[in-house]
DNA sequence: GATTTCTTGATATTTATTTGACATTCCTGG
DNA sequence: CCAGGAATGTCAAATAAATATCAAGAAATC
């Protein structure tokens, strides 16, 4: 289980049969078969054996797999039973909305501060967690843990924030702002560039129309 | 150009190709070769050249490519040498991050209006668009064009909405909502799921701390 | 104007990922 | 307790994607 190199491609899927498997376990529903899930998830069947198989043998022949066990042995696959401290910076509307979204904590994300250059957010707080300003932010690393920090800011500041939270021992960085990061190897990354989103979606968009005017 | 199939691999790529592209036009830059490039985005050279000539030879041996040229070509394929006219349904923090950010609107993605069904909200305006209530929705999308509905709201909710947008002509989802739609082949739909994200984000760091633990 | 250098576009190779097939194992019903 | 059926885990095959290589063409240099 150590040793292995797990593919990226598996990785990307873990949280969606996590998903499924959580929503299945709200209906009450006990047993599954990599068939069913096939079905309702729009993947071979084969791929979910496979997938799941990287980690080990979790189903029972005849049986299939169990759906409680099966979800919460994807979560500690995937590092979900645990909690995580978890800081934003830059508090507009995505940061607050990060912040707002109790379902995260759920799961064991935490989120312990917010952080803004903005002056007249000083003091102002979001579900109880007061927006702080950016200078306090090295003081504050020190002296709270904190897993992660979710950059929601213009691109202009994000790389230099992000110097500074690593140099403060940050080592997870979850980044919205449009722009990559150049960190040391040993931060993990995790982009959400929303624009290369919707610039997927415009090209299927255009493709569609293509192909359908064609005819 | 029209025949072959292109890569869901290389799609995602392009967006990023565009940015860069963007960020050299900007800082003056004319010319640039596949090495360069790849210099600085951390992909193959290789990978760079194979992935345009998906779409026609846009460069010149000896020479590189023209950054002005490639940058729009690219623009061209993304389907970004238009407007589209984006309505966001779910006016909380989300929604309004979405509303707020200008640089769609520089791209050419309009936003012509915001829905929800909190009456509080009504008239409530962001960045001069109003709120309007979410059962004006069918009226709105007959007598506006709209090319893209961005869904930000509860997952509860979503496949409904989801539904009434595609009922009422819709043909393309953003989709910011915690779930898989399930609509006619038609629809084209983009799923930003931020809790995976977060989730791959959590699997990387837990895979980090199991290697370093090791030794 | 000839020569060298550079860089593409194309092809070949390698690597990675997905799918299919099936023997084995375990459940279930009688 | 046994026979039949169901579904896994695994291996092999097929497909897809990434990388390396190189001939050919264009630019820069002398």
């Amino acid at each position: 289980m150590e040793g292995k190199e797990i593919s990226r491609a598996v990785i990307k899927r873990l949280p969606r049969y996590y998903r499924y498997l959580g929503e299945l376990l709200e209906s009450g529903v006990e047993r599954i078969s990599s068939n069913e899930l096939s079905d309702q998830m729009h993947v071979t069947a084969s791929q979910i054996r496979q997938d799941l198989n990287n980690f080990g043998g979790f189903g029972q022949q005849g049986y299939g797999y169990n759906v409680k066990y099966l979800h919460s042995e994807i979560g500690k696959i995937l590092g979900l039973d645990r909690s995580y401290y978890m800081i934003i910076i830059g508090a507009g509307n995505l940061g607050q909305a990060l912040a707002n979204y109790v379902q995260f904590e759920k799961r064991g994300f935490i989120i312990t501060g917010l952080f803004d250059v903005n002056p007249v957010l000083r003091g102002v707080t979001v579900r109880g967690i007061p927006i702080r300003m950016a200078d306090e932010l090295p003081e504050f690393i020190r002296e709270n843990q904190v897993d992660i920090a979710a950059l929601t800011l213009p691109k202009a500041n994000a790389s230099e924030m992000a110097d500074i939270l690593v140099e403060n021992g940050v080592n997870a960085i979850w980044n919205f702002a449009h722009t990559d990061l150049h960190l040391p190897e040993h931060v993990i990354v995790e982009n959400v560039h929303l624009s290369e989103s919707l610039m997927q979606l415009s090209y299927n968009i255009k493709r569609y129309n293509q192909q359908h005017k064609k005819q």
